[in-house]
RNA sequence: CGGGCUGUGGCGCAGCUUGGUUAGCGCGUUGGUCUGGGGGACCAAAGGUCCCGGGUUCAAAUCCCGGCAGCCCGACCA
């Protein structure tokens, strides 16, 4: 390709809107644009990137036996009436009534649709079946943000298991897991495989594959020593036991426009955070609950939902606060409560001589023994992993990471296949209802994600193995014929050695070419001048190192393509 | 959904507080001359519903009301 005739519109400025690494480069180096919030076009670089690592997942699932189909992207109502989801999706799902009537949507993923299909599977000696498509996806996210990172409309791959049992099940289940590993390894992407919540989906294992990234939006926790590893929706780690001087009986007493922990905390002596009981109200289904933690941890709202199994949950409002207890946040509490369900974390078990609201505006309670005081209904762990907090597996201290999720896996079970009436006969000749396993690998995110990982001041430094082009020839012509004509030769050249190349046969200064290439991340370039011709040598560039060598021009191009397979090999 | 910020040529911005020349600057774009190994110089030119609608006023990019869009934080989110 010539870059003359590429559609490539670099700018020279990041436009206002764009604040992470990736989507700020992507769109100066002219790779995507938006059209509207959270939909972007894909200009002819931005593609070939994306058909890279779409390829990538290709050859991985092929590999485990998957095979490739498409489903359609709008779906009838019915389908997600079937499994109950029409009504649990809520706003995120596109919507919309053709023109007879029928309610439809724009697929958010394709459970459904599998399930439907895997009807036409009647007997055991079809199965286990694998399959996936790279097919695009409709969310209506409340938030776009971050270029191709969190997006309205994009393409996922999403492949999906079927076995008649647990055992064939994870089978397919680790197949993925292992093949998930080789596509991140192979774009060069430093995933980490974390446990995690299977959330709204349910499910018996629940694996994402997260990349560490300022960028992210996931945080997980990960033991550099014994290697565990877990989003923090659902990780542990050892709570340091707290010292609780003995106490005596409940007192009231008065705390005047204190509202806040830290406040407390500042005010009594006997009341640091840890010695606190932190009282939140939650609405879960409908049903106003307290929420009881150690004074200086926070509440993850994925483990109360994990743990109790409702569907909904959120803070509730101050006027909520005040008609089910009878006070404002800042004085609640559980003592004494008892048409109400407690549910405290396991760090507060056993805890004595504790200071908690009074459920009197300007009121709290000290000496609190939560056994003898507070009526917990269960003891669930709900808190929040912190760093450093040592691992429940070596002891050593654990660290939190910022995370972007690029894939998850997880065993659905027989959820679906129920709904649809999939079933097989077994070798006895009775029916089965199929097991099923959903995979998705966000391929738009994970072009991010490199991009987030591999990028300097200059610009993108793509891994060869989705860079959107291998080399770039850069004749610094200038009056010199020869210049071209080797240009030309070695472009030629390379191409017919199965390198993808672009010719940057731009009548532009050295400095814009150079700095244009260097911001699309090609890895590699040759650059042709009078200098380096006058003694028959051009000059080869790593973009990732900036390290150059002068190579003979016979050599040049034989010399990308060994530097390319090295590359290749190596990741 | 709550909080904050922003909408002015392709991109980055100024002008708005205190209404009043022909709406300006840098980059980019087009033509030309020179230049030719890191965004070069000079000359000439094109390019604008100042987000939209309404209002105030002799007069609105500027003030007022309403809307829309985008970004950030939070909430939410396989």
């Amino acid at each position: 390709m010539r870059w003359s005739n590429l559609f490539v519109p670099t700018l020279r400025e990041a436009p206002a809107e764009a604040e992470v690494a990736s989507h700020r480069l992507l769109l100066r180096a002219g790779f995507i644009r938006q059209l509207h919030s959270g939909h972007y076009s894909l200009l002819p670089l931005g593609l070939r990137v994306h058909d890279k690592v779409a390829d990538i997942v290709r050859e991985e699932m092929d590999a485990i036996g998957g095979q490739e189909l498409l489903l359609p992207a709008m779906h009838p109502a019915w389908v997600w009436e079937q499994s109950g989801r029409w009504a649990s999706m809520g706003e995120e799902m596109f919507r919309l009534t053709d023109r007879k009537g029928a309610e439809v949507a724009l697929g958010m993923t394709h459970e459904e649709v599998i399930a439907h299909l895997a009807r036409e599977i009647h007997s055991y000696r079809e199965l286990p079946q694998i399959w996936y498509q790279v097919q695009w996806k409709f969310r209506d996210e409340p938030r776009p943000k971050s270029g191709l990172l969190r997006v309205r409309e994009f393409a996922m791959k999403d492949s999906y298991s079927l076995d008649i049992d647990d055992a064939g099940l994870d089978r397919a289940f680790d197949l993925h897991q292992g093949a998930y590993t080789r596509i991140f390894e192979r774009m060069g992407l430093p995933a980490i495989a974390v446990e995690a919540s299977s959330g709204a989906m349910g499910g018996s294992a629940s694996v994402e594959f997260m990349v560490p990234s300022d960028a992210g939006e996931d945080d997980i926790v990960r033991c550099a020593s014994c290697g565990y590893a877990a989003n923090v929706e659902r990780a542990v780690a050892v709570v340091a036991p707290v010292d609780d001087p003995p106490g005596g009986t409940l007192e009231r007493f008065a705390t005047p426009g204190i509202r806040t922990i830290a406040a407390l905390a500042a005010a009594e002596a006997e009341a640091p955070p840890q010695r606190q009981i932190k009282t939140m109200v939650y609405v879960l289904d409908g049903q106003v609950t307290l929420v009881l933690l150690r004074g200086d941890h926070s509440l993850s709202e994925q483990k109360l939902l994990d743990r109790t199994g409702a569907a909904q949950a959120r803070p509730a409002g101050a006027d909520e606060c005040v008609a089910a207890l009878g006070a404002s946040p800042g004085s609640l509490g559980a003592v004494g409560v008892t048409d109400l369900p407690v549910l405290a974390d396991g760090a507060l078990e056993g805890r004595s001589n504790l200071t908690t609201g009074a459920n009197v505006d300007d009121f709290h309670y000290r000496r609190v023994d939560i056994e003898r005081d507070i009526r917990v209904g269960e003891w669930l762990d709900l808190r929040q992993v912190r760093h450093g907090e040592p691992c429940t597996a070596c002891g050593r201290p654990l660290e939190l990471l910022r995370c972007i999720e690029t894939g998850h896996i997880f065993k659905l079970g027989r959820r679906y296949a129920e709904a649809f009436e999939a079933t097989v006969m077994d070798a006895e000749g009775a029916a089965r209802v199929l097991t099923m396993g959903s995979y998705g690998i966000g391929i738009g995110r994970a072009m991010a994600a490199v991009a987030e990982t591999y990028h300097d001041e200059r610009g993108l430094c793509w891994p060869v193995s989705v860079a959107p082009y291998d080399v770039a020839v850069v004749p610094l012509a200038g009056r010199d014929a020869a210049v071209g004509e080797v240009a030309e030769r070695l472009y030629d050249e390379l191409c017919g050695l199965g390198t993808e190349v672009i010719l940057d046969d731009r009548d532009a200064r050295p400095g814009v070419k150079f700095s244009d290439i260097e911001l699309v991340g090609i890895p590699y370039r040759v650059t042709v001048g009078p200098r380096g011709l006058a003694n028959d040598e051009v000059e080869l560039t790593e973009r990732a190192s900036g390290q150059t060598a002068n190579v003979p021009v016979a050599e040049a191009a034989a010399a990308v393509r060994t530097a390319r397979d090295e590359a290749l090999a190596a990741l």
